[in-house]
RNA sequence: GCCCGGGUGGUGAAACUGGUAAACACGUUUGACUUAAAAUCAAAUGCCGAAAGGCUUGAGAGUUCGAGUCUCUCCCCGGGCACCA
């Protein structure tokens, strides 16, 4: 008998299943196929992360399983290797963003191999290479072309740490995602693409997707659909209007004074014009400017007192009711959501009634709870509850949900829909990345670079450092910058930004499946086969990014015609964090695990098991260091059952039963991803065979069956060379169980007397309730508990419970 | 403030439609084997108690013959959103 010696048997099967492309599957002729797709990661020069084997370990189990249930599983693997996070990393090490990828691409390769997964290398991607981003570069054309590509002008965030313009979605808490700088609001003129014309089909869909619940809900919430009206206030003695929106129409008669964001186009007219005779231009001006030097995160602090100016001499109309009420502009409104000015109800709106109190602002009631009863609660905060108009003319008395509709009418108000969702900006001012394919001409402006010129090659350049101006470093690139108009063949620049990352990584699952094709980004045919993403495992801090990006591309896409679904993924499940002895994971922490460690000493089963049964998976995992001897010995035990062939034994019932049921379990478990109960199942079974002296070997062999997609190597070596099998044991069929089988004879039930567990008693399972009564009351230990007491009551449930009431 | 998760032994965690809480593992203790250690095997291990028994799923209330599971109120931890009008 040999001992079993994971690190042995695991290389010699690496070999063997690279050499025959184990793994690979004819994409182009595949009867079943299923697309298992997992988030491909970025290659650090750390090197694979513990957190990637954790993520991936799950998916594998998961292709493998399909694997074995007859499909083609297609488990593509690559490397989001564009972008600032390399870059960065490059600028930290003095190297250069080219070289150094080349380099850890490869050793991410290499570590990846050690996993045991059914990686797919001859589709691999690397978003850096020319015949990768030559598409998304394509891929931006098309947006251009469909109008959803567009450059302007607009506020937006700059990270002084990166030094670039970021997209809304990583800016954290006015906070940079990646090196947590905070972020300055800058003018500048960029590039975006229109994600919010799918605001209401990506919010929609949400319905309709099989996605993991924690992300829809990220992804509702940042969409931030809300529902009101646009209403309009005239200003007194003057043709100029502000509209406003509110979710509260109801609340108009109560609408004391008007506030516009300091950036409003009204307000700096009103400054330029005469004809307001604002009284306070100076206390203004000063406002504005104080408002420009703020960060967002200033801006946006709820613990800050609010601050306001009134416009003195400027004088608004409430539409409802005629009054004149004052006008003010202050830095709590934001220009950027709605129409960067609102109707201010203090005695409704909180933020409105902090203010009021702050400036002396008048302050009344329109909604009452106590209504027909006149007297109205003294307000220390504003009511935003539910009531009856009062003080509000014709509409005295309505319910407030009724008079919402009713008053916004009333004022020909437009029902309007507003969103949190912003734009997508894509510029970015940095070296890293796909330049973005545009050409400016004197003459006939901004022109699309013509496909057949793609890809615009990123050129090698020894300083790629950010500038730390609004220009990448390749504006400084004299050969790259100068270049003819594609249009007149005249003088002209290139667009020197590159794109966002997230772009490359918007439409790599489409690239996967035609990794072949070198003239077109992928081909229809085998698009149509492939796609949508049957299976989509990964991590949650994706949520309102790339997910949210890549739903978006397929749907533009789609309305292209270039593809024809509108969801790239059919199923998606999040995984949970993996941290350690419950603490996160971090290189400033220095409590990393590295995987390598575990490969080269317990081996990537035990690391994939011990890995899968530390929790839930789509809940996460506490590793703790002592653990991993749990599954080890487990392995060990296994394989020692395959080593000494035992006699054979038939029909032994309860082991009969025992296999069926852990069938059963299994089975259920990895299709609900919930692989830590799955080992434990697994761990009972084989604790219970190793108390026989002999039994059937399709024991042995269903437990193989059931062990090979958490541990490939070991069911592998075991399988062929232990019992005997020519072909690859991944090639079997998943074992199946009869239901007729798992059908226990006796059952225990628990005898209580008023729910309180006094004695057991084991019973037919198919016996009458009354015989189980009987039973019960004739136990010994219950007798004397009864002491001659009648019960009350008696409650039965067959084969658990019999409840004794007295 | 709003929206998702979650709170169960010394630790990671189990528990189907309400029906014997703590499966599976780690750790610990004891014993066997060994000159010894490791490995392995066997036994014990929720808490209090010598035992009988009592108590126990973040807290409190409720529904029920019976609640970790359902309802309500509250507390704590993790995450998302947030002066969004």
């Amino acid at each position: 008998m040999t001992d079993y010696n994971p690190i042995k048997i695991e290389e010699k099967w690496r070999k063997k299943w690279e050499e025959k492309k184990a793994w690979n599957i004819d994409i182009k002729k595949s009867k079943k196929p299923y697309y298992n797709l997992m988030m491909f990661p970025y290659p650090s020069a750390e090197g694979l992360h513990i957190g990637n084997v954790y993520a991936f370990t799950g998916a594998d189990i998961h292709g493998r399983y399909m694997r074995m249930n007859g499909h083609d599983v297609f488990e593509p693997m690559g490397f989001d290797a564009f972008g600032i996070h390399s870059e960065n990393f490059a600028i930290k090490q003095g190297t250069h963003p080219k070289d150094e990828t080349g380099k850890n691409v490869n050793n991410f390769r290499e570590q990846l191999k050690h996993m045991g997964a059914l990686f797919d290398w001859e589709h691999e991607v690397d978003t850096s290479s020319p015949d990768y981003y030559k598409w998304t570069q394509w891929l931006f054309l098309q947006l251009y072309k469909q109008g959803l590509a567009y450059r302007a002008k607009a506020p937006v965030d700059w990270c002084p740490g990166c030094k670039t313009v970021l997209a809304n979605e990583q800016v954290i808490g006015g906070k940079c995602e990646r090196c947590d700088s905070v972020v300055e609001q800058k003018d500048l003129e960029q590039w975006f693409l229109k994600i919010t014309k799918y605001a209401e089909k990506l919010l929609n869909n949400l319905d309709e997707i099989d996605w993991s619940e924690v992300v829809k809900t990220a992804q509702r919430n940042w969409i931030g659909r809300s529902t009101g009206a646009e209403l309009e206030f005239r200003i007194k003695n003057h043709e100029s209007r502000v509209r406003v929106f509110t979710t509260r129409p109801d609340t108009l008669f109560g609408a004391t004074y008007l506030v516009l964001s300091p950036e409003h186009p009204l307000v700096s007219s009103m400054i330029h014009d005469s004809k307001f005779m604002i009284q306070n231009l100076d206390e203004i001006k000063d406002y504005i400017n104080d408002t420009k030097k703020k960060t967002e995160l200033e801006r946006t602090d709820l613990a800050k007192e609010k601050t306001g100016v009134e416009l003195k001499g400027v004088k608004a109309i409430n539409p409802a009711n005629n009054k004149e009420i004052t006008v003010w502009i202050a830095d709590y409104v934001l220009s950027g959501y709605g129409t960067g000015a609102i109707m201010a109800v203090p005695a409704h709106d909180q933020r409105d009634f902090e203010f009021a109190k702050k400036y002396d602002l008048s302050i009344e009631m329109v909604i009452c709870p106590n209504y027909p009863d006149p007297t109205c609660p003294v307000l220390d905060e504003a009511y935003e509850g539910e009531g009856y108009l009062v003080a509000s003319g014709d509409f005295t008395g309505m319910p407030n949900e009724e008079a919402k509709d009713k008053i916004a009418k009333f004022v020909n108000g437009e029902e309007k829909i507003n969103y949190h969702l912003r734009d997508w900006l894509i510029s970015r001012q940095r070296y890293w990345g796909p330049p973005i394919p545009i050409i400016y001409c004197d003459k006939c402006g901004a022109v699309p670079v013509p496909e057949k010129d793609l890809p615009v090659e990123l050129p090698y350049v020894e300083d790629f450092h950010p500038t730390g101006t609004d220009k990448s470093p390749l504006a400084t690139i004299e050969e790259f910058v100068k270049t003819k108009c594609p249009q007149c063949g005249g003088e002209a620049r290139r667009e020197t930004d590159v794109s966002d990352t997230f772009l490359d990584s918007s439409w790599y699952f489409l690239r996967y499946p035609s990794t072949e094709f070198h003239k077109k980004p992928f081909d229809e045919t085998i698009t149509k086969k492939w796609l949508p993403v049957d299976m989509y495992i990964g991590g949650k801090e994706h949520s309102v990014l790339h997910l949210m990006y890549a739903r978006f591309i397929t749907m533009a896409l789609r309305d292209a015609g270039l593809i024809d679904f509108e969801e790239p993924f059919v199923k998606f499940r999040a995984h949970g964090l993996l941290i350690r002895e419950g603490a996160k994971m971090s290189k400033s922490r220095g409590n990393v695990i590295s995987p390598d460690d575990y490969f080269e000493s317990y081996g990537a089963d035990a690391l994939r098991m011990y890995l899968m049964f530390l929790g839930p998976y789509e809940q996460g995992g506490d590793w703790q260091d002592s653990g991993i001897t749990g599954v080890a010995r487990f392995l060990k035990k296994v394989w020692e059952l395959c080593q000494n062939k035992k006699g054979k034994v038939k029909n032994d019932p309860e082991l009969e039963r025992l296999t069926h049921k852990t069938v059963k379990k299994v089975t259920e478990d990895i299709e609900n991803l919930r692989y830590n109960t799955a080992i434990a199942a697994l761990m009972e079974y084989v604790n219970k065979l190793t108390q026989y002296t002999a039994y059937d070997i399709y024991c042995v062999e269903t437990l193989l069956q059931l062990l090979a997609p958490l541990a490939p190597h070991i069911t592998e070596e075991l399988w062929q060379e232990a019992l005997g099998h020519e072909a690859s044991i991944h090639n079997e069929k998943w074992p199946e169980y009869d239901p007729e089988k798992i059908k226990e004879e006796r059952a225990r039930m628990a005898v209580q007397i008023n729910g309180k567990v006094r004695s057991q008693i084991e019973v037919d399972v198919d016996a009458q309730e009354d015989d189980m009564k009987e039973l019960a009351l004739g136990d010994e230990k219950i007798k004397k508990w009864l002491e001659g007491k009648t019960p009350k009551k008696i409650i039965v449930v067959p084969n658990r419970v019999v409840n004794i009431v007295i």
